[in-house]
RNA sequence: GAGGUUGUAGCUCAGCUGGUUAGAGCGCUGGAUUGUGGUUCCAGAGGUCGCGGGUUCGAACCCCGUCUCCCUCCCCA
């Protein structure tokens, strides 16, 4: 008996209508990428267990798929490892690959590996699927693919300038009525957590202030006493939460608080110059919104902190970003500063989807379709759909003699543009009736001027 | 990794405290209409009720296990 196919958790098939709806969001992602300057690389699906381990935290560690040793490898296993209960050590000598985390660990690596080849300021945008053991949720899968465009090799803020504005422009040309770019500073963080005194704290003071609109307050502070930081600390923090008003208010209120931290008035100094660059260039769409809670990202980051969320949709965060300084350190090649986004594209994809935003064409599979009324005309069909497809129009011709009717439902289902019908009064004439299936409207054109229609 | 929930036709879902041949809408196939689709009317096909085990005279329904979906936490795109 054969047991029903299945696909793993957290992954997902597409059929032609969704790869061509996916296939719109990349290329207009690629485009705007490409209007900044980036240039598209691609590297392997898996990296070896070494350069992925260790660069997402415990966290991420645990989220990263391992390729078990085949064959003679396996004789490898670490079994002294297993027998200590040492269970990393023992996976580690089980597993020398893993599936790529996310692309812009494996883009440092590729970075050092090709230093000598590159011209720094050297950016780069990739396209390319990620995966993550993580519990599948709503859009969340453990295969998805990330977007990125990266620089890597100047610490101008430029660049950061330059992704508000590719943010607003990608997603403006996706047709997202609104959206809001929150942005913070690794750099103020770090000077709240050393205001406070607690600055070897700086990771769990960050990510409890980051749930801020989700437990509140009190929340927040339940979170901090959890992690152990001191009662003291606590109340120079809590200020923080009654931080509001316009992006200029809040530096203001930031730059009073971190008056005694010269880290924390540098990450001031980097935002207001991106939100006064950011206002003096415009943006079509996008809201920018100083938030201090933002803490996300991984912990490589240390300057500019981004978030996108889609307004009026329940999803997480379509889009992440920032500056690292020192990423390429990890593998050998220190002081130089990088900074990038990613775009969700299949968060995307279900944010589009949701507030069904494709442009009407999307999916169209088929530009024309010439219908069959027997053999001799279909021949003469075919010999139409050889001079189309030469010039590049995507034609064929219906594969059997059917009912007028079937064939026309069936260029309806694959939302085909035209149908070209050529019957025994047509091949006579020499002519083809043309039909739009989206008007209903017909005509019968010479060959000729069938040719000139399309090809524009 | 922790907790909760769901699974019945291709899709969305009904199915009473366990009781004959498991239903609907949409979709699909054929016909009304032998050269015109997306509207209408008629007919038809399609399901080992997620999978495995148990209780029972009898299980879609009750129990156990397992997988999956969705949700909360964790974390993130």
């Amino acid at each position: 008996m054969v047991q029903k196919p299945a696909i793993p958790k957290g992954t997902r098939d597409f059929l032609p209508g969704e790869v061509a709806r996916r296939t719109y969001i990349f290329n207009t992602i690629r485009s705007v990428f490409k209007t900044y300057g980036f240039a598209p690389i691609e590297t392997p699906s898996f990296e070896l267990s070494t350069t992925l381990l260790g660069k997402y935290g415990e966290e991420g560690d645990r989220l990263i798929f391992r390729i078990l040793n085949s064959g003679e490898k396996m004789k490898k296993a670490d079994l002294e490892a297993l027998q200590a209960g040492n269970l990393p050590r023992f996976a580690n000598s089980l597993a020398e690959k893993a599936l790529r985390y996310d692309l812009t660990v494996p883009f440092a690596r590729f970075v050092v590996q090709h230093q000598n080849e590159l011209s720094f300021p050297f950016k780069r945008y990739q396209i390319q699927p990620v995966w993550r053991a993580d519990r599948p949720q709503h859009g969340r899968y453990q295969e998805f693919y990330q977007c990125d465009a990266d620089v890597i090799g100047s610490d101008s803020l430029f660049y950061e300038v330059d992704f508000v504005q590719i943010f607003d422009q990608v997603l403006t040309k996706l047709g997202i009525p609104g959206f809001t770019i929150k942005i913070n500073n690794r750099k103020i963080l770090s000077g709240i957590a050393e205001v406070s005194g607690e600055s070897e704290r700086l990771v769990d003071i960050t990510i409890a202030i980051d749930k801020l609109d989700k437990i509140g307050e009190e929340g927040v502070i339940r979170e901090l006493k959890e992690k152990g930081v001191s009662d003291q600390a606590i109340a120079v923090i809590s200020p923080l939460f009654a931080i509001s008003g316009s992006n200029e208010e809040r530096l203001d209120q930031m730059r009073a608080f971190l008056n005694s931290s010269e880290t924390g008035l540098k990450g001031i100094e980097e935002l207001e110059y991106v939100l006064n660059q950011t206002k003096e260039l415009g943006l079509e769409r996008a809201e920018v919104e100083f938030d201090v809670t933002l803490a996300r990202g991984l912990n490589y980051y240390t300057g500019a902190i981004f978030e996108v969320k889609v307004h009026d949709v329940k999803m997480g965060s379509v889009c992440g970003g920032g500056r690292y300084d020192d990423l390429t350190g990890l593998f050998g090649l220190s002081g130089v500063s990088g900074v990038g986004i990613s775009f969700g594209a299949d968060r995307i994809y279900d944010v589009l989807n949701e507030l069904n935003l494709y442009p009407a064409d999307t999916d169209a599979m088929l530009t024309l379709l010439f219908a069959n009324f027997g053999e001799k005309e279909a021949e003469y069909c075919m010999k139409l759909t050889k001079k189309l497809r030469l010039v590049g129009v995507d034609c064929e011709v219906y594969p059997v003699t059917a009912k007028m009717q079937k064939q026309f439902k069936y260029a309806d289902n694959r939302r085909v543009k035209f149908v070209a019908i050529v019957g025994e009064s047509e091949l006579e004439k020499g002519t083809i009736q043309l039909k739009n299936m989206e008007s209903g409207e017909q005509k019968e054109l010479t060959e000729t001027e069938l040719h000139q229609l399309f090809i524009k």
